[in-house]
DNA sequence: CCGCGGGCCTGAGAGC
DNA sequence: TGCTCTCAGGCCCGCG
């Protein structure tokens, strides 16, 4: 889509997780994408009008590639769940010769015009935390973002208020790396040096370590991720306790077994001996 | 203000 | 085979 003009939009729902404004269509057309970005788990187009289409895939959202009036020929370009048509939402197509369509069943993602100049007020970037470079920065790092939070490590993690970009499975395995157990009080955690498994900015390592793991093996697929080449990611093989109840710990030398729980309604995995 | 439970959707898989 | 039930990688909203 990079530097190639809207030829023609398509939204095919009045609505994904919100309504489309009217003019979505007019907005796009004749466009051009200056440039695309991700803030967390936010994907940016910069438009030459001025504005940013603002995305998210939610759940279960994808967008694959076709080249414009034709099936794209099998391995060709990334080609989700095998099957298409039925859960395309929105599809452009672009001057470059190729459409991009998104689809997403469980209409759980969403798309958004917004003025760049309005982009910092925007409510849902507005409320994101610190991301995996701004706590990779060591300057940054001297706040301990989970201080004020009465609440479980696992929902604070989770709130993209607090952390910017963890999902389900990279909170767990972030807290298990760092031996923190996800039903501790997010504020018990201490800021100062020589706590060795007790600190805020172990949690940080282990945050940006998974992630960084996470980004290099391509993601991670359970059952519809794909990575842009259309290869299945492979981070689900260095899970050490997401979807492995049952499963002796990993941790070198703990005797403990991964066990699963709810907390504030999604599955929690977690080794009750050696994160505490 | 905060945290929690429920809700938004469809589909896949388990169990019967 | 087919039904029902549960659960899923995310996030918002209303309630207490």
């Amino acid at each position: 889509m990079e530097g190639a003009r809207f030829i023609r939009a398509e939204a095919r729902r009045p609505d994904l997780r919100f309504p489309f404004p009217k003019d979505f269509v007019k907005r796009l057309t004749g466009k051009t994408v200056t440039g695309l970005g991700r803030r967390a788990k936010y994907l940016l187009a910069d438009l030459s009008s001025g504005e940013v289409l603002l995305m998210h895939l939610g759940m279960s959202g994808s967008f694959r590639v076709e080249k414009s009036g034709q099936q794209a020929t099998p391995g060709e370009f990334y080609h989700p769940r095998g099957e298409s048509g039925k859960h395309d939402h929105v599809v452009f197509e672009m001057s470059s010769g190729l459409t991009v369509i998104f689809n997403d069943p469980r209409r759980f993602g969403f798309m958004k015009l917004i003025a760049r100049e309005g982009l910092e007020n925007e409510p849902h970037l507005k409320a994101l935390g610190p991301s995996r470079s701004a706590i990779a920065s060591t300057r940054k790092r001297s706040r301990n973002p989970c201080a004020a939070k009465k609440t479980s490590l696992k929902a604070a993690l989770s709130d993209q208020r607090v952390v910017a970009g963890l999902g389900n499975i990279y909170v767990c395995e972030a807290l298990h790396r760092a031996h923190l157990s996800p039903k501790r009080r997010a504020s018990t955690l201490s800021d100062k040096k020589g706590h060795p498994t007790d600190g805020a900015r172990d949690l940080a390592d282990a945050i940006r370590f998974v992630l960084n793991e996470a980004i290099k093996a391509g993601g991670s697929s359970l059952r519809d991720h794909r990575q842009t080449t259309g290869e299945l990611g492979y981070f689900q093989h260095h899970f050490r306790v997401y979807d492995r109840e049952g499963e002796p710990c990993p941790t070198p030398r703990c005797k403990g077994k991964v066990r699963r729980i709810a907390q504030v309604g999604r599955s929690t995995f977690y080794c009750p001996v050696c994160q505490r």
